[in-house]
DNA sequence: TCCTATATTGTACAAATGGTCAACAACCAC
DNA sequence: GTGGTTGTTGACCATTTGTACAATATAGGA
């Protein structure tokens, strides 16, 4: 036959490349490894070879989004602005941008959330993704509350780094399920608002 | 046999909560016609009679769920205070204490939400409930506006509904995920922090 | 009491799926 | 070349699932 081998690592690479493209088209619950298989124009013998079980390739292609997803690089250019507030917006700026960047990374990693509230191993990946999420922020907040503690009156690191959060996740949950009555600048303008005027 | 008649409201009802029961342990993917069937203890042909098609179920428990979930209800204890601020206050606390309250109506919310990324029905419906939820907020954020309107400058009520309704999500998401890490309490206080003291 | 309408059930069937396995073909060491 | 190693494949199996359908039990009217 015409077929050719090659290396490990190659080949986990294009399956999961294959179950990317299946997930973000049909969704988890349309990922069979025969689907999988027939993306990467495979045998689902060999997709079978390569990851033992199907949770296993479902596993595995979570590690690989959370990989390949931009999420959370505080640049240098953020890093430089010697306000936390500053910093603040940049960072959500370019968070919400990334949202629209990658709309079918954003997708699947919020099938994933949904997956996680069942299957302890999944719920454990994203809630690490979570806390590394809040850390960012909580760093942020943490010197915004030294500068200024009274703006914030009764608020702490922790809960305003949480409430960051939320609103990525609330920007991306709305613009999915209803992008023609959510408007994306007005709810950062909202959020800039909220949080103080950009110097 | 020892089977009995029901009128058809009893029928569909009793079929529903089946669905809801199996749908809250196994997730909308484990939900099954057999399964349903099973858990209301009837033949799974008679709920095949009665929704003809997995689709047309699974749709019925959207609208089940969006029904007996008592989101959003605006009583007459918050409708009381006078202040917009207060109400917004009030409401903000009651959501997030639902959330608590209706664990396997939030978990199961969120899984529709998901579907909804890639089945245009569900969409426009989760999209009409989130309508929904940010018209309630809209109202009280127009009043916040006209009467400080130097508190949030550059902010919309539409794009400040948005963010209320992320706050809600965020919290959620993230106590249904990390619940160890995530605190209600402290969100609540960071968004309280942001919004101004309750008087 | 009988009879009709229909609510309800068990059976059946095709399709899809996860997983196993023996056979085969490409590559490598000798 | 030759033989061994192993990446790769097609065929196969058991199970599940959605759906169709004929048979049957029940309720209510004549």
């Amino acid at each position: 036959m015409g077929w050719k081998r090659a290396p490990e690592d190659v080949r986990r690479e294009q399956i999961l490349q294959g179950a990317f493209e299946v997930a973000s088209r049909e969704g988890i619950g349309g990922l069979t490894i025969r689907a999988v298989a027939a993306q990467a124009q495979l045998s689902h013998a060999l997709v079978v070879h390569y990851f033992e079980r199907k949770e296993r390739l479902v596993h595995a292609l979570l590690d690989w989004l959370i990989e390949t997803t931009s999420v959370l690089h505080v640049s240098d250019d953020i890093a430089r602005f010697p306000r936390a507030l500053d910093r603040l917006h940049a960072l959500l700026e370019q968070e919400m941008a990334r949202l629209g960047h990658q709309p079918r990374h954003t997708r699947l990693f919020f099938e994933f959330w949904a997956l996680g509230a069942r299957h302890e191993e999944i719920r454990s990946r994203i809630g690490a993704e979570l806390e590394r999420y809040r850390a960012a922020f909580r760093a942020i907040m943490q010197e915004l509350l030294l500068a200024e503690p009274s703006t914030f009156p009764g608020a702490t690191a922790d809960g305003m780094a949480a409430v960051a959060v939320s609103w990525i996740q609330g920007c991306a949950v709305q613009a999915m399920i209803d992008p023609a009555r959510f408007d994306t600048d007005e709810f950062l303008a909202a959020v800039r608002g909220m949080i103080g005027r950009l110097a």
